[in-house]
DNA sequence: CTATTAGTTTAGACTGTTCTAAATCGGGGT
DNA sequence: ACCCCGATTTAGAACAGTCTAAACTAATAG
């Protein structure tokens, strides 16, 4: 067994990689899970030694397989106990997050399988991040595009936003913003700050920090998709 | 803070003294929690360090005020876990314990708080231990006696039965014994095995070590503390 | 009153994870 | 082609928690 910090590591390791391809620098792992990038380096060794990572000196990391399915288990565990304790525990939104990130490394296969049911096997999280499923089969990638990159009179629909910061969290609550809300984009002003209007009713400005963690896809599309019968939101 | 270790500790000390009285010896103790008495030895130091426990070289440890709300905390996480996963991720019975132990230590106040208000406060968990209030006022005396003590034609009622050995657990789970369950005693053989008649209906014959977990109270007595509006079991 | 012994503590080593400080690497600009 | 600087790794110390083996304590049996 891995301990809850390897498990830790490997799970920063997954999202750098997720967002930003291999090979993944010390420097960001460090930066992910507030270590120093000595300790990273030292850590690096022992997962090579467990054969869940690849790791070339000065170069970074891959995950293996190996390593992969690991993260991808902490991933479904955070997720779905995000999306437990908004459904079922009254958690708002922007609360979730450090909750699943004390939990995630301590529940039985067993209680995986009785949140999931308890649930019926949701597809994502309450930010809009989709769950991996009860096989760990590899999340297909990401087609959405921050909603800092769209252009006035875009017409989007929000699918994921970015659960790492309860402050723009709780500002998106309040907003209004949420994942499958439709937003049109009205303006972009310097320095990244972008106007909405949300879901046809009110407008909003949001500084680009917040524009950022912000993904969307386009309305027509999902319209599409949704008639396909796939799934579009939370 | 204290690491999950060091809580561990604290619960088992707990327990110890709660059952047998201060001082707790060294071995109890790293019998309760499979470790060296070395280990144990060792660990005491750090947490008199801490002011949790006052230790006696030779003699045996106590916890202080401060240790006793420690374990009072946990054992509050640990019976609200077991509560909550009986009632609302069906669980069964003998199953809970061990899950809750992996959790205990990592559930934040909110949470503490959010799984008592969803099972409305409750005062005891499913094997019928009582649950420290949110105050963390001592829990007081145990005014039950084992199965084991009683005589032939007593009418006793099921307070709590030890959550430890799961193999007990089930045997008693398929014999129809649980908190709350009136029981006749029919018979006691050599070597303490205890036949009993469950609530009027079939006869059940319990090996000593199980009789020895299971807690009852006088039948009489508690129809008395029920007509006061006392809670009798879960 | 002393010898035995079960229980306890000390001494010292080891593992895992982290840090700081110092050495090293390697890609980009001149 | 060389140098520089930021990124990385190494070296070595520190801390928490555990273990084994050896020394010690205190209560008891004779």
């Amino acid at each position: 067994m891995l301990s809850d910090v390897m498990e830790d590591y490997l799970k920063a390791i997954y999202r750098i990689q997720a967002r930003s391809g291999p090979p993944v620098s010390t420097s960001a792992i460090a930066d992910a899970i507030d270590k120093t990038p000595a300790s990273v380096t030292s850590m690096l060794g022992t997962l090579e030694d467990r054969g869940v990572v690849v790791h070339q000196k000065y170069k970074g990391v891959e995950l293996t397989t190996d390593g992969e399915r690991v993260a991808l288990e902490v991933v479904r565990h955070h997720r779905l106990l995000e999306a437990y304790l908004a459904e079922h525990l009254d958690y708002s939104w922007s609360e979730v997050h450090d909750e699943a990130d004390a939990l995630e490394h301590h529940i039985s296969e067993e209680f995986e399988r009785r949140v999931a049911a308890a649930l019926d096997d949701p597809a994502v999280d309450p930010h809009g991040d989709p769950i991996p499923s009860a096989d760990l089969a590899p999340l297909d990638g990401d087609d959405t595009t921050p909603l800092s990159a769209c252009e006035v009179d875009d017409r989007v629909l929000v699918t994921r936003v970015n659960d790492r910061d309860r402050e723009d969290l709780e500002y998106l609550e309040a907003a209004g913003v949420t994942p499958g809300t439709a937003l049109k984009i009205v303006g972009v002003a310097p320095f990244g700050m972008v106007t909405v209007r949300v879901d046809g009713d009110t407008e909003q400005s949001l500084p680009e920090s917040v524009a950022e963690s912000i993904r969307v896809c386009d309305a027509v599309d999902a319209a599409v998709a949704d008639e396909r019968g796939e799934v579009t939101d939370a």
